[in-house]
DNA sequence: GTGAAAGCGCTAACAC
DNA sequence: GTGTTAGCGCTTTCAC
């Protein structure tokens, strides 16, 4: 492999010359342009490839920020990813991947980044507890660490997420909008108090009551981080099966996610029960394919995109604000006026 | 930071026999309990974290793989990316992402990979062309290169994919079982000649013919990487309804994937077709909604976290065959007998 | 068994 | 403007 030093003997100038032409650095020490003109050439018809490696031991800083992820399998997860990749090519970083479904973060998977001397991590949907376990060592580390889509400013360390809250009364809005007074609210499972999940029961509420529907508030908590494969036996499913069940069942289920809500049309279906016709339904996260579910899903729409972007903003320029991230309904087919009775 | 010497200065050694035990290199060079004990104690004491990046760079060596992926948004894609990660973990090896989206494999992004003396490069879903008018370059970084899930060994480039010849004639025998006769394929874009969804027409077009039934063979072809957002408009969609408004419409759909079978599910409802009364589908790849779906898919399920760790173990020890990886066929709700005409 | 010393490829003061 | 030089933190050969 071709280094730095051929390049220099070969054009007949001193390292420093080369390595000065090849960052472009030229406006703080003056190269002419002869030499630089000279210098390129001999370095890509010999072949030279920098290496990033040396580079970043010399400098100390390694330009490459760690992903986190505690589940993958889940759009969201990947669709934030995307995001951050694409900030993070536009400011030459680069994301190397962290401990995927290895469980949660750990200790060691901390030491790895250190050794990597990675210049940031993101964590994704964090648990609360976890971070706050691994804090001390978190702040040690020097590494500043900002988490996606996790329980608000966990232990004081950033967080981003979009307005959930808003998208939640959205969605409940609309719901009463339609005519709906019961409506029922089907959360994830509530971890912890401050959960993202709680968050929304909270704006559930909260909508509920400004339009005076409060004695109507019905809550029920599935999981989701269920497997898909055995949803029938799974927490949520029996959630939906209580709310169902009940002698003054609801007419509309405001749901923590779209994969839950596609648990509720199922066990609808499995009622007797048919989807918007009997049942409204409005989901979260909008995955893609909320829109080829049958019926399709009104559901409130995140920008896992820009999340991803943001987080990887945040962490490049420490002090910047990042502007809040709207959630936004989009109303499909699973929602309807309530069958006269 | 503290750095090898450092410690080395504290346990009253050099710093080559710090680097000896922290290595673990104790079988070619002896070092004495007592020393090795001393150099361990001060090491974690003093809080020393190897820096990985002094390493990789004086040995030439980075323990790092690239994953390049040309479009995420696919549960397959992370999936695969999910076991190449354990695998490499398991090695000591990290995944670093290229190219989310940005396109396909480029020269550029190539480039860097040699730039930070990556260890190898997995590419998902690449398709035939691109390597081929890239591989000259890629053979040329030296970079061991191998495709998951594309067209078989592209260029004469290890690929890495399930059977999935089996899967989709398994799929056509299972429809015919049931009865049906008019089974038409759904396929992906035709790209070229060779592609994955060209494989899977052939299985599906030999399995017709060994049962009988190649005059009742039907092909259409959609496009798999179309955006869902706009399924309506989308070829995958028209293909669809080319077939169901045909004079013979077929009873089944062997599809080429899931989401395209989800788009068929869709489209049948817009034509008053109920599945699987009056239409049986089967998809490809057992995405996770896929028993979520409505009604559950019917489908052949890939092992995509197999292919993953299979990539990372080829690159790994580049001599090693692979054993072909099943893809088999998981019964559900999208496919029954057809309707007694 | 252990240590001295020579790199690995590059950057950045500082001198010319 | 350009070159000299001293590291960066680590590995590894070769004496002792």
């Amino acid at each position: 492999m071709i280094t730095i030093s051929d390049v220099a003997a070969k054009a007949g100038v001193s390292r420093a010359t080369v390595s000065y032409v090849l960052n472009g650095r030229d406006t703080s020490v003056r190269i002419s342009d002869l030499t630089r003109q000279k210098v390129m050439e001999t370095a890509t018809e010999m072949g030279y490839r920098r290496n990033e490696l040396a580079r970043a031991m010399t400098t100390g800083k390694n330009r490459m920020l760690g992903f986190w992820v505690m589940q993958s399998n889940r759009e969201p997860v990947v669709r934030v990813l995307s995001g951050a990749m694409k900030e993070a090519d536009e400011h030459g970083y680069f994301i190397k991947m962290l401990g995927f479904d290895n469980g949660s973060l750990d200790a060691r998977t901390l030491e790895r980044c250190v050794e990597w001397r990675l210049s940031g991590i993101i964590a994704i949907h964090a648990p609360a507890a976890t971070i706050e376990k691994l804090f001390p060592q978190i702040v040690q580390t020097g590494i500043p660490l900002v988490t996606v889509d996790s329980q608000q400013s966990a232990a004081g360390c950033l967080n981003i997420s979009a307005n959930s809250e808003d998208g939640m009364r959205a969605a409940v809005a609309h719901l009463a909008e339609l005519g709906h007074k019961r409506i029922a609210f089907l959360g994830g499972f509530r971890e912890e108090e401050d959960s993202i999940s709680g968050a929304r029961e909270r704006a559930y509420r909260a909508e509920m009551k400004e339009r005076g529907l409060f004695q109507h508030c019905q809550v029920e908590v599935g999981d989701w981080r269920a497997e898909f494969s055995d949803w029938e036996q799974g927490t949520t499913a029996c959630a939906v099966r209580r709310l169902l069940g009940a002698p003054n069942r609801p007419t509309a289920i405001a749901c923590a996610s779209d994969h839950m809500a596609m648990i509720a049309v199922r066990v609808a279906s499995e009622c007797g029960l048919s989807v918007p016709r009997d049942l409204s339904l409005s989901g979260f996260d909008d995955v893609a394919v909320a829109t080829l579910y049958n019926p399709p899903l009104t559901t409130v729409s995140q920008p896992f995109e820009l999340l991803g972007r943001a987080a990887v903003r945040s962490l490049l320029n420490p002090g910047g604000q990042e502007p809040p991230l709207p959630a936004h309904l989009i109303v499909r087919g699973s929602t309807a006026p309530p069958r006269a009775s």
